[in-house]
DNA sequence: GAATAGCATTGACGTCTATCAACTAAATCG
DNA sequence: CGATTTAGTTGATAGACGTCAATGCTATTC
């Protein structure tokens, strides 16, 4: 994620001139940036944010049955949030008969994580 | 954060029977996933999470002239970003003459962060 | 004072998002 | 088989979001 830049001293600029440099700007960075993005775009609405931290807890799998009653919104929501954490790699799911158990893909918020520390 | 919540074997219910035990649900763990939801909401798009990153490399103040040419956007709608980050509280900006200097609240990403790992 | 550079704000536009009600599909129980 | 339960999907809708062009404002230079 660097992003080479040269800091200097600014003085206004004699009229038609560049203020500054133009600098590369490498797609392996922006990829990486697009992809923590993506990871936090998806954490970015409070009611995914604490659906994770209710699977984080559970190290194990939680039904989705269990997860609706937690929030004042139809069980559609719901499915739709699990489904925007799934589509970010965040959470997987399992069926068993009736019903469909989460769980946090650990590996998905490390990325972020190592970069917001 | 941590939310009580049992884990019950699964049986189908007989016929107008609840699914799930109702779970209390504290204010105090809402707020807390709302304002870590907030800082991750600011923080996802590539562009605002870049703008971050470049803050952070150059621990001190970065000129909003050297953050504009970094990006294939126009000056206000980068502008507009720096905004969003400032809103969220994950980065203050200062003025000098004719230049705007901004820079990471370090803080801002401590709470989320240490949810994160 | 006049012209201009740097940055923020406004208005407009198309797209995306969160939400619900209604429906569908699969599995289970009787 | 038929009724019921769970969870995912679809359609609709109101609001938020990302972007740009145009404008406004302040500080600087001449």
């Amino acid at each position: 994620m660097s992003i080479d830049l040269e800091l200097t001293p600014k003085t206004k600029r004699p009229a038609g001139e560049r203020c500054c440099q133009p600098v590369v700007y490498p797609d392996v960075q922006r990829e990486h940036a697009a992809r923590m993005a993506s990871v936090a775009k998806a954490l970015g609405d409070p009611i995914r944010l604490q659906l994770v931290d209710v699977l984080r807890l559970h190290a194990g799998k939680v039904c989705v049955c269990e997860l609706v009653p937690l929030f004042d919104l139809s069980q559609s929501t719901i499915s739709h949030h699990l489904k925007v954490l799934r589509q970010a790699g965040i959470v997987g799911s399992e069926r068993q008969g009736l019903w469909a158990y989460y769980y946090v893909r650990p590996d998905a918020l490390q990325e972020l994580s190592a970069w917001l520390s």
